[in-house]
DNA sequence: TCGCCCTATATAAGG
DNA sequence: TATAGGGCGA
């Protein structure tokens, strides 16, 4: 049982990258004991005596496994799903593949184990990321089993839960039960602080990098204690681990927690207080994890700690789901390898595999599946479907990120002219850069569309003012909070007021407001400073002494507009000042749904809405991770360029399981769609305002032919085969026998000359006419480029040539550095 | 204390 | 290219 504790505790066992991984595994695997052996259904019988079922359920629950077949929910589910569903005792890892139902599955599951009097709601700890998942699962489970699933007060995520828990045993790691959460923007002024009083460089060693490394830390699961000692010398010139205590001190005295610090509190009083986890193995019967995939190390050891013998049973009765090939979270601390080494860590666990897919066409499955092939690193899935054939994949090479925006912007109104509504189609982006040229082409369009993603509501400026005046209401020892509001509206207390009120809080030892009470004993502080201190002291006694009595919403309309805090925004000349009006309603009438303050603040602090709403009209625009859940008819998916995606940073920093983890998101993007889904890529991007050619992503090359259909202008990407290596094997599929393009214009242009329509736009790419015939010619004579000749290049100049693969041609650019780039662009000089 | 200008920076984003 | 945040002068 306390084998993770050993796991936290031991030195020498934490590495946590994928060496340290396998030392886990090891160790865990070692760890195993008792036998695998599934508990006979008898026991689920005598619970389940004690609770009110519809006796036919009842009755059908207690014969054998075939005639659970007579529940009536379990009608319409396929073989698999059934099975996940009457899988209750033991470790389950299902295996649910893009748009194989499983969310119904493991809705189902919960509400036979409610039904069925496996379990009472309370007994259930249910798992997710996300409070939209988390609130859908409810929903659904609602759906099948009425009011009772207003009980489970365990299904959540794994924020809300383990906050829950914390909560309830504060005091273990030094909070007091009314502890903040506080976000990654007060995050980050905290490591600021702790940075600065370091004596550290504040330029140098950023409040934000330091964020980063304690995220990493904390996803990872350990304390100061347990951080690996030559860690010390990733920030703040060896003084790491230091800051880390620091910035923990500081966090204790302000009686709050940063979301990483959720987990791993509640990892360390599970460690140390075994009497506290026996109360939850106890009450946990039965846990279920959403899209285990995406759990990290701190996730993982907390699940192991709480299913590692709940129900006396050896494994537990844990069941996560999940699909190895989604995993696009590595980036954020996900570690695959949970779901990967799931059987060796809960020993005798049933996988089941849910591979029918009812999402999408064949066509499109198989182009999912033949870029998914080529990662190594997956546990392996057939998705099949009955919908045979269906449109083959279209690819698209444009000439650069305009055009791009202007072809999907023409198949889409093409497609809503033909009755096709808006919202049944998706443009779905690597990373949001890429939106402006579409927001600008719909917007001239008269196109309406709807961002997914973005600044958050409760990350609003305007927000997190209003919710700091709160916090500091119901805690008056909440110093962040103290010194956001302070001067805002402004009150004359400024930089240097602060600066004294901080020195005597460090030497009282006491939080901000309250040295500022003792202050105003003195003659410290003076003038302006002093008058504005003393209102604003007596106003927060004020509202804290009706808090009680006013209710949440109330008390946040009195302290808003007594504060000055909305005449702050009303006087404001901002544009963006009504907008700011607006949320400020809407946080206060948010709060009306709430009993208490500290109801209210609790969820804030672990809601972030994503408001989207489908009228129906609107056509999506969303990064693939913000796709990931969700289906459309037909989904666009723009900038398949190397570079961009695979992005190029992922491949710099992460090498190969880099690269696995943008195919996983090629195959997510692509299996959004339903029916057609469509593949565009440019010749030409612009990145921070410069120009670079693109190479189109190797994921194009990884498509199966036979299912795609390449729309292309002829030869825009390619050259007649025959003359010419393709450099993507679908150039030669749209042989054209065109020869327009043996112009004066384009013999011009093979030249490099400029084109006679004289100067070009500011904001078009280089030589566009020109290059852009080059790249449609099939310029022969330009096939017998050979290694270690000398070139030019339209944009990067002259240079040798290193490297000739296909028609991609590596070029050490005499200015640019080493590029690869397109052959129909080089141009050979003597 | 305010506001302007300069410069550094730039995937993805949950709680 | 766009933006955000810090520095500095008024």
């Amino acid at each position: 049982m306390v084998y993770a504790a050993n796991h936290l505790t031991t030195q020498k066992q934490i590495s946590w990258n994928q060496a340290g991984s396998a030392v886990s595994r090891e160790t865990l695997g070692n760890r195993r004991h008792g036998n695998s052996g599934r508990p006979t259904a008898v026991r689920g019988i005598d619970r389940r005596m004690s609770e009110k079922i519809p006796l036919s359920a009842r009755a059908a629950a207690s014969r054998a496994p075939t005639s659970d077949a007579n529940l009536p929910y379990l009608a319409g589910l396929n073989p698999p799903q059934r099975e996940a569903v009457l899988t209750t005792e033991g470790p389950v890892l299902m295996l649910a593949g893009a748009g194989t139902g499983k969310t119904r599955a493991l809705t189902t599951r919960l509400a036979h184990l409610l039904i069925t009097g496996h379990a009472h709601p309370g007994q259930i700890l249910a798992v997710t990321f996300t409070n939209k998942a988390a609130r859908e699962m409810k929903d659904r489970v609602g759906a099948l089993v009425g009011e009772r699933v207003e009980g489970m007060r365990w299904l959540g995520t794994f924020h809300s839960i383990a906050a829950q828990i914390l909560r309830m045993n504060a005091e273990l790691v030094g909070l007091k039960p009314s502890f903040t959460i506080i976000d990654t923007d007060d995050q980050i002024r905290l490591c600021k602080q702790v940075i600065g009083a370091a004596g550290l460089d504040e330029k140098r060693w950023t409040g934000r990098g330091f964020a980063g490394l304690l995220d990493h830390w904390k996803n990872s699961g350990l304390t100061p204690d347990t951080v690996p000692s030559e860690d010390a010398h990733r920030f703040g010139n060896g003084k790491a681990i230091d800051l880390y205590k620091e910035y923990q001190a500081r966090l204790q005295t302000l009686n709050a927690a940063d979301f990483g610090d959720l987990l791993v509190h509640n990892l360390t009083i599970f460690q140390h207080h075994p009497d506290v986890l026996a109360g939850f193995h106890r009450r946990f019967r039965y846990i279920l994890v959403d899209e285990y995939q995406d759990t990290n190390v701190a996730q993982y050891l907390w699940l192991r700690l709480l299913a590692r013998e709940a129900d006396h049973s050896p494994g537990g009765n844990i069941c996560v789901v999940g699909d190895d090939d989604q995993s696009i979270y590595g980036w954020r601390g996900a570690e695959v390898e949970n779901i990967l080494r799931f059987e060796k860590d809960f020993p005798g666990a049933k996988v089941i595999r849910l591979e029918q897919n009812y999402r999408s066409t064949e066509a499109i499955l198989a182009a999912a599946s033949a870029i998914i092939d080529n990662n190594e690193d997956r546990l392996g899935k057939t998705l099949w479907t009955e919908k045979k054939g269906g449109a083959p994949i279209s690819l698209r090479g444009v000439w650069d990120a305009d055009e791009e925006a202007r072809t999907v912007t023409d198949d889409i109104e093409s497609e809503q002219s033909k009755g096709r509504p808006l919202s049944e189609m998706a443009v779905l982006v690597r990373a949001s850069f890429q939106m402006r040229a579409f927001e600008e082409r719909f917007n001239t369009a008269g196109l309406p569309y709807q961002v997914v993603g973005g600044p958050r509501f409760y990350e609003r400026e305007e927000t997190r003012d209003a919710l700091a005046y709160l916090r500091l209401v119901r805690n008056p020892e909440d110093d962040l909070s103290f010194t956001r509001i302070i001067n805002k509206p402004r009150r004359g207390f400024g930089e240097k007021a602060l600066q004294t009120l901080t020195i005597a809080a460090r030497s009282m030892g006491t939080s901000l407001a309250e040295a500022g009470r003792r202050l105003l004993e003195t003659a410290d502080l003076k003038g302006k400073a002093r008058t504005s201190l003393v209102k604003f002291l007596d106003d927060l006694t004020l509202w804290r002494s009706e808090a009680q009595d006013l209710g949440p919403m109330a008390l946040a309309e009195k302290v808003l507009e007594e504060s000055g805090y909305t005449d702050f925004w009303r006087q404001s000349k901002s544009i963006q000042s009504a907008s700011k009006l607006d949320n400020l309603k809407e946080l206060v009438a948010a709060a009306g749904e709430f009993d208490t303050l500290e109801g209210y603040l609790d969820h804030v602090s672990l809601v972030a809405e994503r408001t989207a709403a489908d009228d129906g009209g609107q056509v999506w625009l969303m990064t693939l991770h913000a796709a990931k859940g969700l289906e459309f008819p037909i989904v666009f998916l723009p900038g398949w360029e190397e570079e961009i995606f695979p992005s190029g940073r992922s491949l710099e920093e992460s090498g190969k399981t880099g690269l696995e983890e943008e195919r996983r998101l090629a195959y997510v993007g692509v299996t959004r769609a339903e029916q057609s889904c469509r593949i565009s890529f440019a010749a030409n991007r612009q990145v921070y305002g410069r120009w670079h050619s693109a190479l189109p992503s190797r994921f194009i090359d990884e498509l199966p032919e036979d299912y795609v259909d390449v729309v292309s202008q002829p030869g825009l990407y390619g050259a007649k085969a025959d003359e010419m290596p393709a450099f993507s094997r679908f150039d030669a599929a749209h042989l054209n026998a065109s020869d327009g393009y043996n112009t004066p214009g384009w013999r011009r242009a093979q030249r490099g000359e400029p084109s006679s329509s004289g100067r070009r736009a500011r904001n078009e790419p280089p030589m566009i006419e020109a290059s852009a015939k080059l790249v449609a010619s099939t310029a022969p004579g330009q096939t017998d480029i050979a290694t270690g000749e000398r070139v030019f290049h339209q944009k990067f100049g002259y240079g040798h040539v290193q490297h000739i693969d296909g028609n991609k041609v590596e070029v050490d650019f005499e200015k640019a550095g080493n590029k690869k780039v397109i052959a129909t662009f080089l141009e050979k000089v003597s």
